[in-house]
DNA sequence: CTAACATATGAGCAGTTATTCATATGAATG
DNA sequence: CATTCATATGAATAACTGCTCATATGTTAG
């Protein structure tokens, strides 16, 4: 056995906490802004629409590995891709990867500011 | 040798891109919204303050595991800890983790609903 | 001081993930 | 149609992550 009692806390959360499948959504999406080369793809992508090779030259990364990258933005359709002969151009497919990771440098900005101040 | 000329694109984009080391802290925050368990953990924290063995019980899991996961969510400054006798009570340490998380659990709502038109 | 309770922590393990390497697909060009 | 260029993909590997188990720390009660 573990702890004591909780219920009154306990049945007024759960009736507030969303379902295990809508948070395993939410997290696999976060999930995906959690890696420094996909953060750098999606910034890119802010700017301009790309092609493979200009992102691979602009990150100083492998081909490969920013297809690799790619492939995941485009499974859960944060980005779209375009073709033009040879070449594919990947684009946002909307503007709310902007917002969520707007919001993310936000908290960041604060906390440095606050690191400072203190 | 990779590609060919982008030049142009490149140095527009150069400009605009962040430091490697913010771009480097704003995937760090994004990898801790990116596990189910915590994303539980930061739900329940909306609600109201916990102690570590009622967000145990409350998400069936080890007081140990959760203890781990509460030290991430300290160490990122995403939540605060209280003392009162032998029980620690966690809270959110300000409402950016709720901006985040609303705003990426937005874009979640408009992809299902995006899937039911189709 | 000792026992009991609440939480924290370290080592170990299993599962996951990002990159690399080799190779495949697919389109344009001569 | 063979070659070249742009991209995609599969397997292998190294690094990381989350949980468990055992144990440590810290607080209160007797």
């Amino acid at each position: 056995m573990m702890g004591h009692d909780h219920n009154a806390i306990l049945t007024k959360v759960r009736q507030e906490l969303p379902a295990d499948e809508l948070l395993s959504d939410l997290s696999d999406l976060f999930k995906i802004f959690g890696d420094t080369t996909r953060c750098k793809i999606l910034y890119a992508l802010f700017e301009s629409e790309m092609c493979v090779c200009a992102i691979a030259e602009l990150l100083g990364m492998t081909q490969s590995a920013i297809s690799h990258q790619l492939r995941i933005l485009k499974d859960a359709d944060l980005v779209g891709k375009r073709r033009e002969g040879k070449t594919i151009y990947y684009f946002l497919s909307d503007d709310h990867v902007r917002t969520i990771i707007a919001q993310g440098f936000e908290h960041l900005i604060e906390d440095y500011e606050r690191e400072e101040t203190t």
